[in-house]
DNA sequence: CGCGTGTTTCACAAATTTATCACACAAAGA
DNA sequence: TCTTTGTGTGATAAATTTGTGAAACACGCG
């Protein structure tokens, strides 16, 4: 459904906001710091922020200045002042919605979705598997949120594997259907490529598995 | 500013909002039940309705079901209750917001503004990131608050890369999208349109990324 | 017509990406 | 264990691709 970014110092909150959004069908990111958020909002594509205001190293408000200097994206504001100072600078700021703590998840997760059915914008598909994050129309991969730069040539493997996941593709299959099939080169050019594409998925460079005598495939 | 019409039995509760709404340079209607509500965001151009939840004659929301059918009006629901149900149903019929009794009229009139700001936003299109603001319908483009004059091309390209934002785009299809499908041009006329665009753009001139060996994206 | 703005093409340099090769390494079978 | 075969990897020269400036071109208008 949607990209949410958690930005709260308490844990257990992130924890249980994480469980009502994943239980939505969202996607999670948490932060534990305003510093921590603001990096993450930068380098991820995120479709809503939920940002609690006290936090250590960078406050929510500050934090979300900051990634609207970057990004134009909601934001929900959480804090556990009832001042109603902090209620119309959140506002002020741009803050899309503003819930006070003690706050009910389910209360949260409505307000949530009011707000992103509000941005009705064109929400590309993606594709997730742990920590990786295929969005093909976007052109972008995220591993652990942080974007992974590749070549024309990996996005392009890796999204013709994407679209196969889970099913085994010889290395003439991809040099036909990646390269084209005009490409009368070695095989082995498959092989090169793969081991850059490992390299820039890290963490995940397994999900490419290698079948023996075959070719290979993503598993996710 | 707007027309705003408070729905609500407690004569004081409309008095305070009224006063505040005032202040702010609204328009305020009042109605004491829910079927005066109904008749009156009928028979009157109304931008935002104020709701209570427990009115006599005619609920809440039921009251805003009924004016749904007609008006696709902003809608700010009051409640006495402070069940978590109440909020929840508030949100299921189409509530843009929720506030519980008892409130502060200042927080309210903060919500209020912020969910007119969003109806703006949405009849004029104007999509903003951070000093560049790019409005299609008035085919308007400010980059820090200055006008940005642009060529008819730059225009239709930035337009169709903001409609598209986020998602990669081929030459090709720009070609045949800003161009016309019977253009039989050179694909590199888009990367000398992208750079005079991103000329305009000045200090936002990387909102428009490249995508190596397949074409340009919007990023906001 | 001639002019001026806007559009398209083109050529070249700079930067990036790709294909290939050689060798190390790993796996499977005798 | 040894052999054979297939795969991972680093290096590198070759090939693409893009940004840009300049020139050619198109078109509406006084």
């Amino acid at each position: 459904m949607a990209v949410i970014l958690i930005a709260d110092d308490e844990e257990n909150i992130r924890a249980v906001l994480r469980e009502y959004a994943e239980f939505e069908g969202h996607t999670v990111l948490e932060a534990s710091n305003g510093m921590e958020a603001v990096r993450m909002a930068k380098d991820n594509k995120v479709d809503l922020v939920i940002m609690d205001v006290m936090m250590p190293k960078l406050d929510g408000f500050s934090a979300v200045k900051e990634i609207r200097k970057e990004k134009d994206v909601p934001v929900l504001m959480l804090s556990a002042r009832v001042e109603e100072y902090d209620k119309l600078f959140g506002f002020e700021i741009g803050a899309d919605d503003y819930v006070t703590k003690p706050f009910s998840p389910k209360e949260v997760m409505a307000r949530v979705g009011a707000i992103l059915k509000r941005g009705k914008r064109a929400e590309t598909k993606k594709i997730v598997s742990d920590g990786l994050v295929i969005d093909i129309a976007g052109r972008n991969v995220f591993v652990d949120g942080a974007k992974a730069e590749m070549t024309p040539k990996e996005y392009e493997l890796l999204f013709y594997l994407t679209e196969n996941a889970g099913i085994a593709v010889t290395r003439e299959k991809l040099l036909t259907e990646v390269w084209g099939y005009e490409f009368y080169g070695d095989d082995r050019t498959v092989d090169t490529h793969v081991k850059m594409l490992r390299a820039s998925l890290g963490p995940y460079r397994d999900k490419i598995v290698t079948l023996r005598g075959h070719g290979y495939k993503l598993e996710l």
